[in-house]
DNA sequence: TCCATATTTCTAGAATGACAGAACAATTAT
DNA sequence: ATAATTGTTCTGTCATTCTAGAAATATGGA
């Protein structure tokens, strides 16, 4: 996995209201949440939720799909999974240490 | 964990530099490595990395220990390990779907 | 077709962050 | 003490990000 694709999912998830909109579609499965409810829930103004839907989407974090005028966000587990084991990939391999 | 705990510490890892340097921190496991060492295989300029380095100490991802005139850094894993885990949490509670 | 609903894009101002030069602080050796 | 080494803090500049109002786009119903 790229650098700049992890610098990506991380300064997106680094933000108050993305980390709750991530947090929030995390809890709510591969269902995922419409839009207008997400801002109903967290209190966010649509035009501001949006955009930051949009930088969550460009970092691959969440997806969206169409239902009538709704658009479905939901979490991308796979790709949360593998910014995550980045962070920690190769420890201690300079030296023999931990497990 | 607090939220802003876990902000502190993504938006640490959002960045080039600190990224790279916690990873080359992560590899070098609990010995650590002192500052002018990961300036110079960063190519980073002294007063830069002091910075970013700071940066990643206050949002808890690397400790500094002194060792005559050089500071030893080293990561906390613990630390990341914990906001690793913050971001999966309760991972589809909201409906019964993935493991 | 015309309107309401749901969401996005455009825009601009305010706030925050990154960077490096210069000065400062701490430690060790002579 | 004085000087050399190792890092940090101060400073200002430039760039990026957050936010929300207003306008635009897409879908579905009357």
């Amino acid at each position: 996995m790229e650098e700049k694709t992890i610098i990506a999912a991380l300064s997106a998830l680094a933000q108050e209201s993305r980390l709750r909109i991530f947090r929030l579609l995390v809890t709510a499965g591969p269902a995922g949440i419409p839009a207008g409810q997400i801002a109903e829930e967290l209190a966010i103004p649509a035009n501001t939720l949006s955009f930051h839907l949009s930088h969550l989407k460009n970092a691959g974090l969440v997806a969206a799909r169409r239902d009538g005028r709704s658009l479905i966000y939901s979490a991308e587990y796979d790709h949360a999974k593998a910014v995550i084991d980045y962070l920690t990939e190769n420890c201690c391999s300079r030296q023999p240490c931990c497990q």
